[in-house]
DNA sequence: TTATTACCCTATCGATTTAATAGAGTAAGC
DNA sequence: GCTTACTCTATTAAATCGATAGGGTAATAA
């Protein structure tokens, strides 16, 4: 299940790169537009900011703005940073690997079979995806 | 992030394909087979018999078995049983569907173009495998 | 310099879900 | 008729999620 935070993270993400200029918009703005709860946007935005997503801009006329090109953002980077592992499973995750402490043999496990297909599947969608993409 | 629940179903339900005859198999030997905990495994091979993938027989040499082929059961019906809906988004759900009551218009939501994609590469992959394919 | 604006941070909260456990009940077989 | 093993209900602790509240701080315009 996707959660809120990464629904409403693309959203502003998708808000933004649909901006004609790269001008700071508000948090206001944008919790308003795409009807999220404008504390809880600060503070994903705030995370955005920090892992070098967003730029912003305090005082007046202040508020976030892309700092890359929508084309240069994949997919991969957004979902990591809101999402966190693509992977259903520690197990297959490339960034995020961690080892089973049930399962004795990763190669014979079925359910690692199965999950690394789909994190393979679920990896082409998001790395064929930039945010330019999901602009209407 | 699966949950533990398919991840110890899918174990059984592997364990139980990897069976030479159709013969009833425990629950205690399955549980200490794959490491998991018998009371809750307990639980999901009810759900699994509910759901018609799974037969029982009571008292002595009585247990869990498979009641169909495993390459006629398709990882589809194992996942939207034990985990629930595929996609990740209700509202680009096929057996799930829901619509957001944020969002006005599903056609030019990001969140839905990209999750729609993922859950077409996703069912793919389930479609592609049945039980047969995850015994080692 | 001063007032305003808007970002920034911490803490808290209720609701929900998850994983596991306990304990009693019931049906089948020897 | 007694054992075995499945069946069901209830409870629990822990974790996570989504949201809210409230104040602090820095930058900008006037």
């Amino acid at each position: 299940m996707l959660s809120k935070k990464t629904k409403y993270g693309l959203k502003a993400l998708t808000f933004l790169a649909a901006q004609k200029g790269r001008t700071p918009v508000q948090i206001s703005e944008i919790a308003k537009h795409e009807n999220i709860s404008q504390k809880f946007l600060e503070s994903i935005l705030l995370t955005l900011r920090k892992t070098g997503l967003l730029g912003s801009k305090k005082g007046k006329g202040g508020g976030y703005y892309l700092i890359k090109e929508p084309k240069d953002i994949p997919m991969t980077t957004v979902m990591r940073v809101l999402e966190g592992p693509i992977a259903m499973v520690p197990c297959v995750s490339l960034n995020f690997y961690e080892k089973c402490e049930d399962c004795p043999d990763e190669a014979s496990c079925s359910v690692h079979k199965l999950m690394l297909q789909v994190r393979d599947s679920t990896l082409e969608v998001f790395r064929n995806n930039t945010l330019a993409d999901l602009v209407p």
